[in-house]
DNA sequence: GGCAATGTGTGATATACATCACACCGAATC
DNA sequence: GATTCGGTGTGATGTATATCACACATTGCC
């Protein structure tokens, strides 16, 4: 019994303890069981590549732990990070149901625990519990909101300024710590990876980083953001 | 038996000429009369509103005849278009499945024929109906799908004439004429909306557009597209 | 310790594009 | 036939930001 990359692997979904609603793992008995029997559970390192876009879909990835980072990639290098997938969240699910290319790269930014399935046993378990479908149209559901939100903020801000702070805020409303001076929240991510989620170029973010700091708005140390003057930020999004 | 806006309507699905498969009518005879009994077939005229966004999730809207401009407005008046609805399309699906709300506004660019369902009515028809449910999740996908590649053109392209390009290319793949000097295709747009489209300002578009007619790359004229280089179209979006 | 490797801070320069401004054109409408 | 009105063509101008170019900080590694 070993544990791979430092992870304690959860090897039954019935006792697991990462179980949340949001999880597939939150289904009723009788199709997580069937589900149990379909998945494969295993743990990836820092920076494995689960798929990489234009493959054909192999299946769906549902991941446990860890953290995910799903991007898409021009011809020319130029790379977007479409979003950083959190626990609960299911990769590879449109290209698996639709039966086309997986469009984007997922690849982990952590240690990270994964149950695979393949692709034909996913559609079988999907036609055979009702339940199970319905998950999955919601888990698409969630895609596209967050693939529009990025939408609007790509197509309809007017400046980089104001994409940060739109990013800053979304960051705000996940898992912070409200301190003292304001809003303390955990980032793993470097100025260039920023650049990549809101479409710009690094020196301008940390160009735009430095202002918010000499502002007041809000300080990246590290990978500790304090979110200072939240009013303000929304002032800048145009709220 | 009127016909409002010029629109004949097909009241029963049975026996729906307009049918295909990518259609929830294109569902097996069971679910197909389930369907049948809660659906509320309707005929708006041009430039009506089917919902707004922010609003809460009343149901879905299934594209039987017609265009329907799906789009997003952000608070100072800018208009994003996120892309115009084609019959077999079902409309404000993945608001009605999560139930959050609409995240686009949906307005009819032409005489339409819609099939409305209730939240409520089509919640229990994916439960009752799991084919119903997999094309649901289907529509999703694909849903998803033209969102990323949206995405992709937003914030990958350098360039203005770049993300016109890649439009006129994923317009040459739908319905099209190929004619002696090139492909021909309609297009009900004004530059204004191709803007709202790709990004950009209304001047760029016409600039762009007298740049791609002088180079023979492409000539819009009116309401008809030609297509004269489609290579060197390609290599402007960098494949 | 020294030495890569990786991330961050900052200036100078060039440029694509938004924006403003206005002329023009065709199609309705009266 | 004149007149509005929505759409198109085109110039002038300003600005945000990409890009290049380095210096500096931090971390891990031999």
């Amino acid at each position: 019994m070993g544990s791979p990359y430092g992870l304690e692997l959860v090897e039954n979904c019935v006792i697991c303890k990462l179980r949340s609603d949001s999880f597939f793992c939150g289904l009723p008995k009788a199709s997580l069981e069937a589900f149990e029997k379909i998945k494969f559970t295993a743990a990836y390192p820092a920076g494995a590549v689960l798929f990489v876009e234009g493959q054909s879909p192999r299946g769906i990835y549902m991941l446990c732990k860890g953290r995910v980072k799903l991007s898409t990639t021009s011809s020319d290098g130029k790379t977007l990070i479409l979003k950083i997938a959190q626990p609960g969240e299911v990769l590879g699910l449109h290209a698996t149901v639709s039966g086309t290319p997986y469009e984007i790269t997922a690849e982990s930014g952590q240690p990270c625990q994964l149950n695979f399935i393949k692709r034909d046993d996913f559609l079988k378990f999907l036609q055979q519990h009702g339940d199970a479908c319905l998950k999955a149209a919601q888990h698409l559901s969630r895609d596209c909101q967050s693939a529009y939100q990025q939408i609007r903020s790509l197509g309809l801000s007017h400046s980089a300024p104001e994409r940060l702070a739109r990013l800053l805020l979304e960051w705000s409303v996940g898992e912070h710590a409200e301190v003292a001076d304001g809003t303390r929240i955990k980032v793993a991510l470097t100025h260039e990876e920023i650049a990549q989620i809101i479409g710009t170029s690094r020196e301008t973010v940390t160009r735009t980083l430095a202002d918010f700091r000499k502002k007041q708005i809000a300080i990246l140390k590290g990978s500790t953001l304090v979110i200072k003057n939240k009013p303000l930020l929304e002032r800048l999004v145009g709220a």
